[in-house]
DNA sequence: TGGAGATACATGCAAACGCATCGACATTAG
DNA sequence: CTAATGTCGATGCGTTTGCATGTATCTCCA
């Protein structure tokens, strides 16, 4: 029976994610060839609009986690945001030896206006090669990837 | 009606595009958190399966298209694997500013070896959240998405 | 055919990264 | 209460990256 399923999990899983780093690569490829990184680089945004997101003081280590970067990395990436007054950098009261991170008016007004227009990128760069029920569809899936880590064999 | 679409294609795009490289960051994170990278880190693996897939003389140009790096970047990735003796480097008899790249047979090997262990990994990270049609539909749309590019405004 | 412009890869250099480690504080055990 | 251990963020240092540019070669058209 032709379409029969023959691919192990192993497979389809590998398989999966391959097309998914592909697709990632090719996306990104496209978003950072566009001229709108003038003012903070894609990693630079990416921290701004995570603490967007928070809306409120969040501890470095928790940043860290949603972001893709080494804790020293982000150390610095912090520094520098700080240095050019985007971001907002205190002790934490109720821990001394944490820091909170949070945006000021101009990080957050920065945030606001690459934001938008990245999002317009995106609309075009994904928004045209998926109908709306397939971007749900993809939407979902990648949630379910990202949930709560697995143990990994060392 | 509840369940009405009431998002715009723009709005489903971003959110689309949020969970993706969300999704990316976490499996990634995971990844790498793996001891499984000491004899070539995930770039040089990246490069490496690249050229196994080719199975045959690429040229740099049309690797970097595959690869998310910048081309001195790759320029100087190659450099090392050609190096360590798991890429072989020769001129393009065709185009005499061209190069040719290939996997010798250790590079093959070592691609081999790390691509087994690498492949449990994420058989254990991204099949383990998804079913197998989910798996299947995953991989289609990602390959939807990574198409051939299209104009952003600059 | 010859010269202008485009393309492919390499190299100089400053910026940014990851790993290892440190100092400071928190937490737990005795 | 104190000592041992764990966690958080910062810093030193060698490596890798991206941007700008250089050199060689190809392509196109007068």
């Amino acid at each position: 029976m032709p379409g029969r399923e023959t691919r192990s999990t192993t497979r389809l899983a590998n398989d999966a994610w391959e097309s998914l780093l592909t697709a990632h690569a090719a996306v990104l490829k496209q978003v950072s060839a566009g001229d709108r990184w003038s003012e903070v680089s894609m990693r630079e945004y990416d921290v701004l609009y995570t603490l967007a997101k928070w809306d409120g003081p969040v501890r470095a280590r928790e940043l860290n986690k949603h972001v893709l970067l080494s804790q020293p990395a982000l150390s610095r990436l912090v520094d520098r945001l700080v240095d050019r007054g985007l971001v907002a950098r205190e002790p934490d009261p109720v821990d001394g030896r944490g820091v909170l991170l949070f945006l000021t008016d101009d990080g957050r007004a920065t945030q606001r206006r690459v934001g938008g227009r990245h999002a317009v990128d995106v609309a075009a760069l994904v928004g045209s090669r998926l109908t709306a029920r397939e971007l749900q569809t993809l939407e979902a899936l990648c949630d379910k990837l990202a949930a709560d880590p697995v143990e990994v064999a060392g």
